[in-house]
DNA sequence: TTGTAAGCGTTATCAC
DNA sequence: GTGATAACGCTTACAA
């Protein structure tokens, strides 16, 4: 690793710097620095008069308020922190980008970091970030460790939990229901009379989206009278490659189940995709059904049905209740997000029937 | 928008803090605020009696250093700031994570924000990112307005383009030859004995990796004697829908080319998909590369040729290269990265050849 | 409407 | 090796 500090080799940069300050603005409008710091933060107190002289010279100083100080001094940082599992995943890179534009709109700068769906490394990826001194956090899921919660109390960081919905649990939330969404698709298949219905789950540790939605398929089985077999639930990590196997797995039993329910859609590609190389036909044989949604799954894979997830409103929604909660607006409410059973492509009934 | 602001109505947060500060761990150790600050960041200029008072204290307080002030006083915010076009596309998403990643290690946390391509933007973007203290930037290509340079200079502000690689241009930067790599598809398929290659590319204005890949193809073309067509050559944004639409234009034209080179591989995707629909076969009837390469692309559509840009090396090498330059380690030269034209699934000849 | 001046919490300088 | 103290650049009572 590269040494840090070394501050004499530095070139003086923003901060280390020659840049202009208020006091250098104050003196070229011929005001003081109080009136300088008005007309930057409410110019409507300030006379028409100085505060066209003060905006003509800051703009021929090039001034730029420093943010520290400032933060230093109001304690404001206008600073969200989010930790997200993955940007690899398509679903949150969109998500993510919607809660930084809409924080952006309320003049808030996103701290981003990303765990890989470990919930361990989240206590020392938070640790900068309160450091930062973020107003405000945007966990995903309810999964976290209890540490990370006292530290968000002890330090009286305002969060919100995102892309699940417990009304039971207290803490804030912003998304949707995991269990009865994945209790749709299962529902969906049993309406066809799929009966040998398997699913490729993503890994459940330190995931209750994931955890979610396996008990919603086994619990819409289970009220029909069917179960969900131990050799029917694989639990595979998020990527294409697991699902292949996966499928491939599932494709080896006897009996071979008729549909396939994925825990997202990264593996549902997998899954199609190995489909296609065994020579099974998709849904004739098999259904495969996904969750999450991306573009190009659905566009790409006709026989793919899927749970469409809003992730651009889970962003924008999860950044407007964390904007209200940290400017006082305490009386916001959580809010659930619908999400819809999008049937695309072509799933069908089981073989025979 | 919400009304900002509000302060009264605010429950203490972190930076209303009623935690505590270095004078309470100083006091609780027995010693001074400096030798509490030196054995924060230096302990081995401490004696290791008082060190481990100092810790002691540190954990019973929780006490959390306050990134403000110490920004203030240090002039150091260990923050990196970066705009990306967007979030949306795979490879960025890719990319920027690896980024992160990597400025984590240096202990540098990463600003992010997205312009959608949309160069006039940025200035606006990057304002409170100055604003915020950023040390270093790291950019997406070379198109950026006079404007822009013109303020990271100002306030000397180190920065590195990525995703280009340019000898003439004496701006830093982090990346591979965009030209070449094209031409190299080009060829590829001129040596297989395509004559009528026709090009998908994305919008050119205001992206110079989009612009450098059609002169790459067309100066392929032109080294054999052929050329790009202006009816060969559409120019559309960097979706899956236009890819298909674009991929349909070309089909309804007379000759209709017999390969394709997509800007980059969501276009392809779409080119690819559309054939599909149409009932054009890949690559019998057509053959379609695309550029940049995602999993998803390569793994589920193998009649894709591709070339694969390592987008997290490129996210590795930038972090590198930033927090050299800014930690003043000014000896880094530029960095190429190999591109690799890897030709996946099974691009052929020409019908009839 | 404007100015004066006291901090915000930390680190760096300089003594001891 | 440690301590006192003066900044860092800004905002905000409080005065004028």
């Amino acid at each position: 690793m590269l040494q840090m500090g070394n501050p004499a080799a530095r070139t003086t940069s923003r901060h280390g710097r020659r840049t202009s300050k208020i006091v250098d603005v104050a003196r070229l409008a011929r005001v003081s620095t109080a009136t300088v710091s008005r007309a930057l933060t409410q110019p409507q107190r300030v006379n028409a008069d100085t505060l066209h002289r003060i905006e003509a010279a800051v703009k021929k100083l090039r001034y730029v308020p420093h943010g520290a100080a400032r933060a230093l001094r109001t304690r404001r940082t206008r600073t969200i922190g989010t930790v997200i599992p993955t940007l690899g995943n398509a679903i949150f890179a969109n998500y993510t980008q919607a809660l930084q534009q809409r924080l952006e709109t309320y003049g808030y700068t996103l701290l981003l970091v990303c765990n890989e769906y470990d919930p361990r490394s989240e206590i020392d990826l938070v640790h900068p970030l309160i450091e930062r001194g973020v107003e405000g956090m945007v966990l995903v899921g309810g999964d976290h460790l209890p540490q990370l919660f006292q530290m968000l109390d002890e330090y009286q960081i305002p969060y919100v939990l995102t892309w699940v919905w417990d009304q039971a649990q207290s803490r804030p939330c912003v998304g949707f229901d995991n269990r009865q969404a994945a209790a749709g698709v299962a529902n969906f298949l049993l309406d066809l009379r799929h009966t040998r219905i398997a699913m490729i789950s993503g890994i459940t540790t330190g995931n209750d989206r994931a955890r979610e939605r396996v008990i919603g398929v086994r619990e819409a089985l289970t009220a029909r009278g069917l179960s969900l077999a131990a050799s029917y639930l694989l639990e595979t990590p998020y990527t294409i490659t697991a699902g292949r196997e996966g499928m491939r797995a599932l494709m080896r039993l006897s009996p071979r189940p008729t549909a396939v329910i994925c825990g997202n859609d990264v593996l549902a590609i997998g899954a199609i995709t190995e489909c296609h190389s065994l020579g099974v036909e998709v849904p004739k044989q098999v259904s495969i059904t996904g969750f999450d949604d991306m573009e190009m799954a659905s566009t790409t894979l006709p026989p793919l049905s899927t749970v469409r997830v809003p992730t651009e409103d889970l962003g924008r929604s999860a950044a407007d209740y964390i904007i209200a909660r940290v400017t006082g607006h305490e009386s916001i409410v959580n809010k659930e997000l619908a999400v819809d059973l999008i049937i695309r492509g072509t799933t069908g009934p089981p073989p025979g029937s």
